[in-house]
DNA sequence: ATCGTAACGTA
DNA sequence: CGTACGTTACGATG
């Protein structure tokens, strides 16, 4: 024997995990809906998901040690060669899962596993020389194969998995379970399927000869070459049948007969499971849009034991100190001037927060953890004071949503000189979440683990769950950030954007701290007011869209509605979406036109009001005891640099309707405040446009300051400015916006109601007048193209792989990403700028006055008694002066008691 | 309970 | 077949 295997325990002994890739794609094609799984961008996913979910499965139930997936190389093959009606009657391969494949090899490359292929041979081939060669160094050997000719090289370390019902239950084919299904050894299986024939890969069996037949035939003469001695012996229908084609078995045998010597560039040992390339895995799964299966697989892994299982990653080494005798300021000043890691458990949520635990740790992870619900006064001083410390440099991870903890005791939280969730966000700003225990495994390689102490009581009670193992976790977790942030700034350092840390994410994390922690004062009881007159239009228009249609149906329901719309009233069909035919508002509208039905005015109206009602029930809970509003500002979630608001969203406030800007009449002035104040920069994205393309008839369009959308439209229609009607301006505005976003001929005459071509003609029109527009938008791409990312004034950098994609719709969607994020990013930029100047000159200044809330181009203020225009000349310089662009940034500004009325 | 989808609000 | 977001209700899943 192997004395390799000699000391080798059943349970170490190593598992190979063989899987047939076409197979199994092509079963999860057709075991999930087509329409139920595709991409934004139109890209096919159900046989990717079928199929990494069944791999997901597979690796948390049988734990393989080695894995390989298998791929059929191309059509022609040895046997197609010999035999060329050979799956022959296979249908075209469907449209919908042509370009899966290429999107499982990836997912399998991001998961370090390798896959195989090799020109002439079936998959089952590669599969079969690998589980022949795996059973000889002793491993067990796994074969996930939806062919039925792998059966042949079951044995007692071979199983076959073998998909019964879609991808999701597969049957274990041991020798034992073979014989029960077909009444032979797996290794006769391929002589019954001989005689059976196969009609999926177009193998004819002997007609009249089925699995029974053929299974009593093998069993009484031992084996299909003694059948064709004997088939003059056998009598009946069947062995006359059978002597008509013995030529058409014994090609059959040949054909089914699996390669076990193909040549192949890699050995089972050369298959070990590997750890996974976490960020190559986000970067696919984020263009899959799979986000419930991504969580189940790192979900998955964390639990691995760490042996030398794949993600097993080693953990941090903490000791946490014992404050007894020389408590938190001792601790403190042995680390004077050092980068200490801090965490805090407790709520983070503006205006409510509450801190419970504090750690704190120093690169080598020694840690002190603070009790905070039971705390000496001595460490109480200490830490306030180490907190509120400038000087005393600390790093955290999400520090704004640690502020707000730490704000509801009343400490104060300063010299936050790295935040390693801003890091990351600005070098992978496609990102959506910045797990600290994900980050920690990409660049430290080890996990936020805490050990189970050796001792560990296997008893009823976790001891890891009770407060000490809460100390450990958090102090794990604030050793880890120092290594972090060093990896980090590296990083940072490499793709230029430290100073948008320092200089713009970090200061500008505490001013939302602040922002978030005023809350803005809402009228609690006008906005009640309104949410019972939205309510009463929602009923009396449901009740006249009753009516009209005789019954009763939930019009918030698209499916009701599409009975009613194309069953019922039998109206034409509107654009086609997944679940069948729209019902939005412009399909609507656009029937109405058609129809002039009246449900559908009641329909609109309904739809009106209740988004109105929803909207102020939203508002009216989101009302803190304080009676203000304290939304989240998030500031990594826009992969455009920009800012987001949550809870509520304080971002989409209507203002298009009349009936939506009374929805703006409720957020007013707080008391001890003189007035609401917005500012709000004009047209900041066709400047930015202007600036970043050096164009010179938009620059002077800025210059002159005449109506931008007038001056350009007589430019491209060739008439004064004062000639250009409202339907050339209005033209102009939304091809002048449109070309931000990448619009195409096609988009802009949709959105204009007139024909492609003219629409094609107006671009043209447009780019002859302003050529440098059409170089810049050009150029923009193909920089990115070639250097792999797109970059704002102040360096923010997107990264845009797909625009080397070979699909179309990927490729096409990553070109137009390309064309928006320089411009709004550095909208974004330049508002973030303002928001520092701001709120320093403020400061400076000694003002009451203080920034309420940001919405992407506007500014709104709660001002201080007798500071109106202080303030405005305050607000304007800063935000004027946030950039050196080469036209003017144009500031406007509003003053009044609410929202509504501070707006213009 | 959880998830994906449709719809719709903002810049 | 225009970018960037967040929230809600519905209805199909488990």
């Amino acid at each position: 024997m192997d004395d390799r295997l000699a000391d080798v325990t059943d349970t170490a002994r190593p598992r190979l995990l063989l899987i047939d890739g076409h197979s199994m794609a092509y079963r999860a094609f057709f075991a999930l809906p087509v329409d139920k799984f595709s991409t934004s961008t139109g890209q096919h996913t159900n046989a990717v998901h079928g199929f990494v979910s069944m791999l997901a499965n597979l690796i948390r139930d049988e734990r393989p040690t080695h894995v390989a997936v298998a791929f059929d190389a191309g059509s022609t093959t040895f046997r197609t060669e010999q035999f060329p009606q050979y799956k022959g009657t296979r249908d075209a391969t469907p449209e919908p899962f042509k370009g899966q494949v290429p999107l499982i090899k990836e997912v399998l490359e991001s998961m370090r596993i390798m896959h195989l292929e090799k020109d002439r041979f079936e998959a089952d081939d590669i599969l079969a020389t690998l589980s022949s060669q795996a059973d000889g160094l002793g491993m067990e050997v796994l074969v996930c194969s939806g062919d039925r000719d792998s059966l042949q090289f079951v044995n007692e370390n071979v199983t076959v998995l073998y998909p019964v019902k879609g991808v999701s239950e597969l049957a274990r084919m041991t020798p034992v379970a073979v014989q029960t299904k077909y009444g032979v050894e797996p290794g006769q299986y391929p002589d019954l399927a001989a005689l059976v024939g196969e009609t999926s890969d177009n193998i004819p069996g002997v007609p009249g000869v089925g699995p029974k037949t053929a299974a009593k035939w093998i069993n009484q003469f031992g084996g299909l070459e003694q059948i064709l001695e004997h088939a003059d012996e056998i009598t009946g229908k069947a062995g006359e049948s059978l002597r008509a084609h013995l030529e058409q078995v014994r090609l059959n045998r040949v054909l089914n007969h699996l390669l076990l010597d193909v040549d192949l560039p890699l050995g089972p040992d050369d298959l070990r499971a590997q750890p996974w390339d976490r960020e190559d895995m986000h970067r696919v799964f984020d263009a899959l849009e799979f986000r419930a299966l991504r969580e189940r697989l790192f979900a998955m892994m964390p639990a691995e034991d760490s042996g030398d299982e794949p993600g097993g990653a080693p953990t941090f080494e903490v000791a946490v100190a014992d404050l007894t005798t020389d408590g938190l300021s001792g601790w403190l000043t042995a680390r004077e001037g050092r980068s200490l890691g801090l965490e805090v458990a407790g709520k983070h949520t503006p205006a409510a927060g509450d801190a419970w635990m504090v750690a704190i740790a120093d690169d080598a992870g020694d840690a002190a953890v603070l009790d905070l619900a039971d705390l000496p006064a001595r460490d109480d001083e200490a830490l306030r004071a180490w907190l509120q410390d400038p000087a005393a440099p600390k790093v955290l991870h999400g520090a704004k949503g640690a502020w707000h903890a730490l704000a509801g005791r009343d400490y104060v939280l300063d010299g936050v000189v790295f935040d390693t969730e801003l890091a990351s966000y600005l070098c992978h700003p496609d990102q959506r979440t910045y797990d600290l225990g994900e980050l920690t495994i990409r660049h430290l390689h080890r996990e936020l683990r805490v050990e189970e102490p050796e001792t560990g009581d296997q008893g009823a009670f976790d001891l890891s769950l009770d407060g000490n193992g809460e100390a450990q976790r958090l102090a794990v977790r604030a050793a880890a950030l120092v290594q972090l942030a060093e990896v980090l700034a590296g990083d940072l350092r490499d793709r230029g954007a430290s100073d948008l840390l320092t200089d713009l994410e970090l200061p500008l994390g505490t001013v939302l701290a602040q922002i978030e922690r005023r809350g803005i004062a809402m009228d609690a009881d006008y906005l009640r007011e309104l949410e019972r007159h939205f309510g009463e239009v929602v009923s009396a228009a449901a009740t006249e869209a009753y009516a009209v249609i005789g019954r009763e149906v939930n019009l918030g329901s698209p499916k009701q509605l599409q009975e009613v719309l194309f069953d019922q009233l039998a109206m034409p069909k509107t654009k086609k979406i997944k679940t069948g035919f729209t019902t939005d508002a412009a399909a609507l509208a656009d029937l109405f036109a058609k129809t002039e039905h009246p449900f559908l005015e009641h329909l609109l109206a309904h739809r009106d009001a209740t988004r109105l009602r929803q909207t102020v029930e939203g508002l009216l809970k989101s009302v803190a005891e304080d009676g203000r509003i304290h939304t989240t500002f998030q500031q990594t979630i826009a992969a455009t640099g920009r800012l987001s608001s949550t809870e509520p969203n304080l971002q989409n406030i209507p203002i298009r309707t009349e009936a939506g800007r009374r929805i703006r009449r409720a957020f007013v002035v707080g008391d001890g405040y003189e007035t609401l104040l917005t500012a709000d920069y004009s047209q900041i994205e066709m400047r930015i446009m202007a600036h970043l393309s050096g164009d010179e008839g938009l620059i002077e369009a800025f210059r002159t300051g005449e109506d931008l959308h007038s001056y350009v439209g007589s430019r491209v229609f060739g008439v004064p400015t004062s000639e250009v009607t409202a339907a050339m301006r209005s033209k102009i505005k939304a091809m002048s916006y449109g070309l931000a976003y990448g619009l195409s001929p096609f988009g802009l005459s949709k959105q204009l109601n007139i024909e492609v071509s003219e629409a094609a003609t107006l671009m043209e029109d447009y780019f002859s007048r302003f050529g440098g527009v059409r170089t810049y938008l050009l150029g923009v791409v193909a920089e990115a193209r070639s250097i792999g990312y797109t970059a704002t004034i102040m360096g923010r950098r997107r990264y845009l792989p797909d625009l080397t994609s070979d699909n179309r719709q990927r490729r096409d969607m990553a070109e137009r990403m390309a064309l928006n994020a320089p411009i709004q990013g550095s909208a974004a930029d330049i508002i973030k700028v303002a928001m520092l100047g701001v709120e320093k000159e403020i400061a400076a200044r000694g003002l009451r006055s203080r920034l309420l809330l940001q919405v992407h181009d506007e500014l709104v203020l709660e001002v201080g008694p007798g500071e109106r225009t202080e303030l405005e000349a305050l607000v304007r310089e800063q935000m004027a002066g946030a950039a050196d662009l080469s036209v003017p940034l144009d500031v406007s500004v509003g003053v009044g008691t609410s929202w509504h009325d501070a707006g213009h």
